[in-house]
DNA sequence: GTCTATATTCAGATAGAC
DNA sequence: GTCTATCTGAATATAGAC
């Protein structure tokens, strides 16, 4: 028996799954398992969990990532381009479309749904404390929406200050016990998007 | 045997304490617990290394806190408190000296030492999954906060945009691998906290 | 007032059946 | 490719000694 053969028998193995099954799986698992990260944080959240969200066990959990860790860095790259899709469609210098954007990321819905929303207010300072190589996932991704956004605005810095307000005000709100004590705090984060744009 | 014998047999117990020595275990554990926790998170810290940070063991814990959720909201009211008092000092209207804590805060020493750092950036996403007695702890102090805050710079709404751009851009900048990008975002915040000082 | 020891549950990760 | 079963260590919390 050697190497040939059995690459003859793995590949005339009969299929048990759909083709695509793997690549579908995977997906799954990288969506559902940061909905439920965002919700109730990456390192509440248990292997065993992450991978129910998604509709399978732990065992084939760790045939798609390396381990817990692995996952975040995917999770970084994964969610973060789809931030940067939602932005992409801006015409280049429409500040009202940019401003409308704003109002939706500083909405008591997006306070209110952290599953749904996006991944920087939710995650960010556990990414602080994963591993460089999650880190560094991060800063490339964060580095691209950042690139997308500052397209739509004229300038690197007016996109980084545009973020930081977004996702501090975000980040702050969720930390509040009370929907007025919210409203007020995202109210002035709206005011504070627009002195940001206009001193750029 | 009746309960006023029970009190003086109590009261007359030898002192195997200095006199304090409760007030005193219960500051400490606040206060290196809340470094702890700001450095490696909460939800990741156990109880055991809480109360060792602080040189007692989880059995001397849980006479001072009834568990992790109570020392959660103890942590935000001291460390909100201790952040208001650095900016209780400063004159109403005195917006160089308010530019000046802006900057300190929004250095790359505060990135990098969050055990000595601030809370918010620290904490806020995990106080937003905490349960509501802890959010209503925080809230009471954020408002505080806040409220002084916002009597340096002339309105509540700026004093809010203020914080919410200065613990969003330390928490990304947490979450950034490399200093230059650190330093890159930490500037834009500086310029945006100037725009949101000159709107007010 | 604090410690040691422990009960119980749950974490991340792996082996082998199918 | 996924599941079941399991190993090992660590989590929160409590009981009782001192």
């Amino acid at each position: 028996m050697n190497d040939w053969v059995t690459i003859v028998i793995l590949s005339t193995d009969p299929m048990r799954y759909p083709r695509n099954h793997r690549a579908n799986t995977r997906d799954t698992l990288l969506r559902e398992s940061a909905a439920l990260a965002k919700r109730e944080g990456f390192a509440a959240s248990g292997v065993d969990a992450l991978a129910r969200a998604a509709g399978v066990t732990s065992g084939a959990f760790y045939k798609h990532f390396g381990g817990k860790d692995a996952l975040l860095s995917a999770i970084c790259e994964a969610e973060l381009d789809a931030t940067r899709a939602r932005f992409a469609a801006i015409e280049p210098g429409a500040t009202e479309q940019v401003l409308r954007a704003v109002d939706m990321y500083l909405s008591l819905a997006h306070v209110q749904n952290p599953a749904m929303g996006c991944a920087l207010p939710a995650l960010s300072a556990e990414i602080g404390r994963a591993p460089e190589q999650t880190r560094l996932a991060f800063e490339r991704a964060f580095e691209e929406l950042i690139a997308v956004i500052a397209e739509k605005v004229g300038a690197k810095a007016v996109g980084s200050a545009l973020v930081t307000q977004c996702v501090g005000a975000v980040t702050l709100a969720r930390a509040l016990a009370t929907e007025g004590a919210q409203r007020e705090l995202l109210q002035a984060a709206r005011r504070a998007a627009r002195a940001i744009l206009g001193a750029g």
